[in-house]
DNA sequence: AATGAATGAGTGTTCATTCAT
DNA sequence: AATGAATGAACACTCATTCAT
């Protein structure tokens, strides 16, 4: 459980996080991690007290690498409706660049025994900032006054769709304009 | 791979598709699935010629549930737009009432080995129409001209979500209105 | 265990026949069986006993017919060598003629738990006639002094292998010659 | 598939080895060997991959027992009627000292799916030394001018019922000459 | 005579986890 | 810190056999 040869624990990390991208978390199993990073089975749990421990870490490290990314947003003086903009492009740039990160994020969440369910610990979720954003939207009047999951399912779904399957991998930003303006109107309260 | 108890095969039909829906299609078994039928495991086999065909043949039932709803909606006199409105709203329909169905039939789809990639029968998908429909509103120019793919996504995912997490199971249509503006904004082209 | 529908029981014994020929005892199943004649599994448990029984009956069909081919052998006016020669030329043309039975038989009796073992009926086994002929030649001082399990082994043996592996399907009586004498030469008594 | 007990994968070789000599090889399982052996069923996939890789290992041990029996005949000062003959000897010593060798080597090959189909290695096989002694004595006219394989299936065949059946165990060397004859008239060319 | 249904035992194999070294 | 060894539980699947209809 403790972590003193750092680089074999990121290791650990960076397998499994490929393993889940490429194969799907069902199928991540420590027998096949270990022998992907190259050392003994047993020699994971000297790293991670358990799968779901190796999970959350995973989980964990994605997530910051995500919130790194969009740290930049809060405490900005932008106005709202340029925060919230900001916001989904921030979102579509960050796929673009880290498509497996996203992806390897919401099949952690969606796991049948999610290691986040059972976790002690209460993680700042990745759409913590989304959410408090777009509630502050409702409240001001410049988004629909729906269940704000609503509004986060279409700005993750499209842009998870979107990077995954239809962009190219070194597309120019405006490409992205027509997605964008379908995400807005759909989430904005028309006037 | 013969059936005759017509009872005993719907039953497992039945109990895999509780299981998908409540622990996930990762986590079927047949192991489990004839524990909660009350049957011995190999029985399975008397009904089903694998897993997989098991997995196949429960999609294949949610599905033709599905399409039956939908029937109604081919060969009708209704104007393009008016088809594709009626669509949303009859998804939204089945969706209240068979929460599970949609949940089902998405993570069979979903599945890491999915059973419906290696059959050989070509099923007529249950995007098959909705995709037709997104498809002749683009060319129309009453939808917005992306890829149908992120029409669907909205439409599917919006409405999964609204009714699995927000909508109470006897609501009134009405409720649903506001949703549904969201969804048909975000999709028809803006004038 | 009865046999009123005559054929389906010859069926079943001519495709349990085929399929040791062909994978081997071990792989035999009744449900191999019963899917190849094209009836239910339990079908094959009216006119059996057991799995045993249909292998000792597949056992017993082929030896029967493996009988009739040297009954004009047995009461005949030729000399004791003459008997012998003609014993091994109508081995050979047997085994060129029905090579799957000798290769069944042979299977049958070579099986870890044989039919043939647990068997109350003592069959008058194929090699029996051989077996009374070798003793004779043994006696008469035709043929070496060793055990007369040594010579049938070299005929048995010999002619399997020739017949399967080296002699062609339609090939001249002559072809055998050379082989023929191989075989003589080891078992008689040189002189 | 690591191996540092090797006294436990010794143990495993030798009831799986003991198992297809007293049982036949049809009726080896990883349940029977795990049991004999006194430890789990999964534990023998910590030192085998597989249960054909269990055989494998198997065939491989019995066969370089036999090889190290005959090392001596190679790059002897032997004519080439002496090496033929001593091969003989040889074989017929080393039946009589390992007679479960010779049944395990020839189980494992008549597999139905036999294990060495589908190795990638390819061994060089304890009859290899043979069939080149005996395509050399055919072309030297030593042997008589017939597909080799009959050569060796009499040699085989008969040194085989021979020691298993026959012989005694602690028998005479003088013993086994009559047989001896037996098969060197065989395959002996006449002059 | 024939079948569908059922079952318990058995097969090979993978896995998460533990522990002594 | 690292590994080899071990295990019990689970998994998908096959089989011989039985029984009611």
């Amino acid at each position: 459980m403790k972590k003193k040869n750092e680089e074999k624990y990121t290791q650990i990390i960076q397998v499994t996080s490929n393993l889940i991208a490429t194969q799907g978390a069902a199928l991540v199993s420590t027998t096949k991690v270990a022998k992907l990073v190259g050392i003994s089975q047993s020699n994971i749990y000297i790293y991670f007290k358990n799968k779901d421990d190796l999970l959350y870490h995973v989980y964990l490290s994605k997530l910051t690498g995500m919130q790194h990314f969009f740290m930049t947003l809060e405490n900005s003086s932008l106005t709202l409706t340029q925060q919230l903009k900001a916001y989904i492009m921030n979102l579509y740039q960050f796929a673009l660049q880290h498509p497996q990160d996203i992806e390897v994020i919401e099949q952690i969440k969606a796991m049948p025994n999610s290691p986040l369910h059972s976790s002690e610990l209460n993680v700042t979720d990745d759409t913590q900032l989304a959410r408090n954003l777009v509630v502050k939207g409702i409240d001001a009047g410049i988004l629909r006054p729906v269940s704000p999951e609503l509004h986060l399912t279409i700005v993750f779904n499209v842009i998870r769709r979107y990077t995954t399957s239809i962009a190219k991998p070194n597309e120019d930003k405006s490409a992205f304009q027509p997605v964008f303006a379908m995400i807005w109107d759909a989430i904005a309260k028309p006037d």
